[in-house]
DNA sequence: ATGACGTAAGTCGTCCTACAACTTTGCCTA
DNA sequence: TAGGCAAAGTTGTAGGACGACTTACGTCAT
């Protein structure tokens, strides 16, 4: 057995923090002949069957594992199990827990160390705001504890512009849905989001939801998954943009200037959000 | 043999566009037994060598491949050779093909897809000014085909301040090197930037030298390798920032507030960027 | 001639096994 | 006690094999 007992099972680690009651998931595999050496063994593979349907194997598993480290199941700097303990946990090969690991390390969620172990990151856990993982605002605001919500200022339909049916590529005088929001957290004016799309691909009913709440659920319910965004960052100062009571004196503003693909590669919205300096910390890992 | 003729040979696709011409890389290498069908054989293992050694193999590769795709020798949405293909032609094995691909996916800059072939991003190349990697302004410029060049403004060493010190986990009073300088591209200013380095790992000789070129040639040649940033973004509207002929009249600024660390996570450097705002593209691929 | 269908080839996804390279621990020796 | 050596553990790479998926192409019935 080892010398060193660094971590034994199944992710628990010598530093630990508090976790909550671990959940132990019945094992319903059945396929391969367990190596079963207790109770402990191919527990996770049947975790991989509830959310987490979609993409290959390596991301299904990819994306349990960051779920566990976010939930602080392994504290930041602790060592996780190895690659081979974690390939029998979760009843696939080493290989496709390599691809798993791989794609948090590009995240910079861990740090693989050759012949030492994987490690999760110090700052892993605090790139809650980063702006690289595509997520939405209101999302993004939950995440980091506050309440979210939205004032519409305007929303109705108009000619698509040409910079915008460029971006969007759309037929010249197209029409699209033009959104103008607020975004508050905790009842404090953080961004005004300017949302344009195209009117083509919904009907009526969906015109008026998209007003209501968030905007990408709307979406997932005709069937468009947002897969990536091409954002631009710019710094903005103008009187022009914001409104309101809460309308921030010296408008200075952080904009991020996006269009918004679905996985077919294909644009379904642009939006240039205003986020009022100060109000909201973007914060980017970097990794080599 | 294939009934397709996708792409045959070394990254030439059917689609590609007017390249510049193709630099074929000598075959230097001589440990491994060559393949050698004809010419096109093993080709790129040697281009490992030169720039790109630091890092496993897998990394070696996906950098190399990136810099190919980069500088246009496949066009976007262009297939890229198999798996197999490149494996032969690096002379590497299908896994360490795999980890390198994994990592340009994970960078959106290919687009894998099962069953078909991975096929090089249409966003992918325009991503050259791209805050996710680290690396350094001067690179960057220089990858967007610009001549980068920097002017000193000032370089003296001081006690580090408060905010200094915490970031850079130094104990109060500990001496810092200020260096303040412009940052051109084809000669016209676009960045202000104001770096902080603690003197105690450096003598008075890397001191001089950390003001004329790049400050990261110089940590490299000590042992530091930069590993990861912790980086803020700030909308800045001051007048106090820039100086010089060229000093931006409207003051307008988005400001990169990030702190280096080495691959054992200590930091190394506290460095604020102020890039001037219109001259320099900030692109960002946002993905799930 | 044309359209539907099946088939085959190509490519990525996963698995297995084995070994090399590296790190850490701990014991052993001088 | 200090130094070095050996062993065990872990990640990195290799090679071969097969499954799953996609695409092009030829065949066959209409």
């Amino acid at each position: 057995m080892s010398t060193r007992t660094p971590t034994s099972g199944v992710f628990d680690t010598e530093t630990r923090p508090a976790t909550g009651p671990r959940v132990r998931n019945r094992v319903e595999v059945g396929d391969d002949a367990p190596v079963s050496i207790s109770d402990r063994s191919t527990a996770n593979r049947s975790a991989l069957n509830a959310p987490s349907k979609s993409g290959s194997l390596g991301r299904q598993v990819a994306r349990h594992l960051r779920s566990r480290i976010m939930q602080g199941e392994v504290s930041p700097g602790a060592r996780l199990p190895s690659e081979t303990e974690i390939a029998v946990d979760y009843g696939v090969s080493r290989v496709t827990v390599r691809t798993a690991i791989t794609l948090l390390e590009s995240q910079g969620l861990v740090d693989v160390r050759h012949g030492s172990g994987t490690f999760v990151s110090d700052f892993g856990t605090e790139i809650k705001a980063g702006i690289q993982e595509l997520r939405s605002i209101t999302e993004t605001i939950r995440e980091m504890g506050f309440t979210p919500s939205m004032e519409r200022h305007k929303g109705e339909t108009r000619a698509a512009s040409e910079h915008e049916s460029k971006r969007l590529d759309l037929m010249p005088g197209e029409q699209v849905l033009d959104l103008q929001r607020a975004v508050y957290a905790d009842g404090e004016v953080v961004a005004y989001s300017f949302d344009v799309i195209p009117t083509k691909t919904l009907d009526a009913q969906m015109l008026e939801r998209m007003g209501q709440g968030s905007v990408f659920e709307v979406f997932e319910t005709i069937g468009i998954t947002p897969a990536r965004a091409m954002a631009e960052l710019h710094a903005v100062s103008s009187q022009e943009i914001a409104w309101g009571p809460q309308k921030p004196e010296q408008g200075l503003f952080l904009l991020l200037d996006q269009v918004h693909f679905d996985k077919d590669g294909k644009p379904f919205m642009y939006s240039k959000s205003y986020f009022v300096e100060g109000r909201f910390q973007f914060v980017i890992l970097r990794t080599r």
